[in-house]
DNA sequence: TTGTACGCGTTATCAT
DNA sequence: ATGATAACGCGTACAA
């Protein structure tokens, strides 16, 4: 381990040196090193120790000009703040990992001359991972344009390129049913901002589709701004204000208007699920450990991310054919918030924190 | 914006073509685009104009291979599950884009053959950035040996390298001591696994230096392992076992185990803060959600990061020097979980989740 | 099986 | 102010 002391200060070794002191040419050390065409055995021993001894690794830059990739590639993101996005960068990152390459990373969230660092960055790696709405329709246009591989994730396909994405409606269908046949429920409300996001607009859609199947008047489609606590703490507290006639049950976009949403019910007194059930969306760590368990969906972000990479790694290697996109299957997860019985409320570990 | 319409599948254009274009020399297309020496303003002018209708950008393996440096740095990190290590990776990243470089990242937790994935990723960029215990010091070593600037975060300082921390025993006096003066505490214990990392072990010093300070008998050295939800539940339980004994306030490594010990004390039917006392360390966004908010220890997590990356950019442009090593403040955050009063528990938002 | 020589796209030095 | 040209480190036809 740790490859010897070829001195302090002293220079890397490039592929001569290596050739020099195993006594071939450098298209021999290559050939080793590669792993590629044949080699006499005793030939490969000795540049094998040649590259122990000196500590010899090519350099990236000189592989990359001469095999034109970079061994790299890139996802680009809104902000990292959240378990979201850094769980399906994750994702990207065991994937990229595992196929012995490195992954850059891009935030864009409030950050001046996205398009720039976009394009800097496609031409520093083999393929990128976009997610969400992040770039411009038309800078992925012209991605697509200069050849650049893309995989789109959490959003609509682009200029081509496919896109990774786990399912909306079907699980939104699957959970206001729930609340409305179970349950019982007829007055339902959903909250979330359906403008902003095409994730929160099919998840709309099934809501409405749920009412449809249940011949229910689906409620007026709502206007609010943000996916926030503090967002779903407002809006929740304008819904009860309607007095007699509030919402029995609340669909929330995300855990996060969902949680702010259950504190705007104990802010008026209000118990949930007794007085009002509330239901989240994506599980986040929050949603089992707040009493009472969160009735929400998970959506597997490691699996979204690790997916898209390997969709983009396909593309980069067979220029050819265009991958097809994928969807991921969300998964329902009833915990009490949505009326159901506590049941000790599945499991406690969290993976969050640290030493 | 978005480069023009080079037709589709045309290769990228390198600086020969945008020279001929021009009808200038590769050289001075290199100056121009560097913005290096003095070109006429009229050359200049045809440069550009040529620069910009073929979408010319330079290759960054090229440019790597003659300036001998890779414009990206690296950041190592354990896992991405969590808070703390995203929000400095965020940090990293805006240092990072705010120089005009890329950051590329590699989690360990987990994963084999760790030292041959740090080697070659310091062979593809001009600096590391190490957090924590990913990496062994004898790998450190021969990086510092192969002068690879390195940038230690959350760690001590091995092989010369400048490490970015935050305080840790200070804030552990300080809210040890608060503990004890202002809520007359005698029986505190403190919950987490001292050996298993430094940051930890120094909030177990203050801990212990603020029973010094109070004249107090500390407790025992703790015997504990991990750093979960479900940790701090397991040894919360155990420590409410020991009866008429047990401690009046639980002090915890980090606000996962916090919560653990949370649930644990409502699980025997004792409320908190009124019957024990918690505390936490890190201030995740939960600490402030979950009633009573969490009295905790803030980290300046993203300016963590972003200085380890400055740090890092200065020992980089700056071969000679080792910039010191830092320590930047934590900030002590009190809420009712150690029995102060509750004020409306701060505000509530949080930016986790997304649409 | 092995070696020679060229190309990859820049930057930078040295002439002019 | 501008142009030739030599590195930079590697992969790979092609030749031997």
């Amino acid at each position: 381990m740790a490859e010897g002391g070829n001195g302090v200060g002293r220079a890397r070794p490039n592929i001569y040196e290596v050739a020099d002191r195993a006594e071939v040419s450098i298209a021999t050390v290559s050939r080793v090193q590669r792993g590629s065409s044949a080699v006499r055995a005793e030939t490969r021993r000795r540049v094998l120790a040649a590259i122990k001894e000196l500590g010899y690794r090519p350099s990236v830059a000189g592989r990359a000009l001469a095999e034109r990739r970079h061994a790299a590639v890139a996802v680009v993101f809104p902000t990292l703040s959240g378990p979201y996005y850094a769980e399906v960068i994750a994702g990207c990152e065991d994937a990229t990992v595992e196929r012995g390459e490195s992954l850059l990373i891009l935030g864009t969230h409030r950050r001046p001359r996205v398009d720039d660092l976009v394009f800097d960055l496609a031409h520093r790696v083999d393929g990128l991972v976009v997610m969400g709405q992040t770039v411009d329709d038309a800078v992925l246009a012209a991605l697509a344009r200069d050849a650049v591989p893309l995989v789109l994730l959490g959003r609509p396909s682009v200029a081509e390129a496919p896109s990774v994405r786990s399912a909306n409606a079907a699980p939104a269908v699957e959970l206001t049913t729930h609340l409305i046949a179970e349950h019982g429920f007829e007055r339902l409300a959903f909250v979330g901002d359906v403008d902003s996001a095409p994730d929160v607009a099919e998840r709309w859609e099934g809501f409405v589709e749920a009412h449809r199947r249940a011949r229910l008047e689906p409620p007026p489609r709502p206007v609010s701004a943000g996916f926030r606590e503090a967002d779903g703490f407002a809006v929740a507290r304008a819904a009860f204000a309607s007095g007699a006639n509030r919402p029995q049950a609340l669909v929330c976009a995300n855990d996060e208007l969902a949680l702010g949403a259950c504190r705007a019910a104990r802010s008026l007194g209000l118990a949930v699920p007794d007085d009002v059930a509330v239901t989240g969306w994506d599980d986040v760590s929050l949603a089992r450990l707040v009493p009472p368990g969160l009735t929400t969906v998970r959506q597997p972000m490691r699996e979204l991310g690790a997916a898209a990479a390997r969709l983009l790694f396909e593309r980069i290697d067979t220029a050819a054919a265009q991958p097809a996109s994928l969807m991921l299957p969300s998964e329902l997860v009833i915990r009490s918030s949505c009326g159901c019985a506590s049941e000790q409320d599945t499991q406690f570990t969290t993976d969050e924190g640290r030493g």
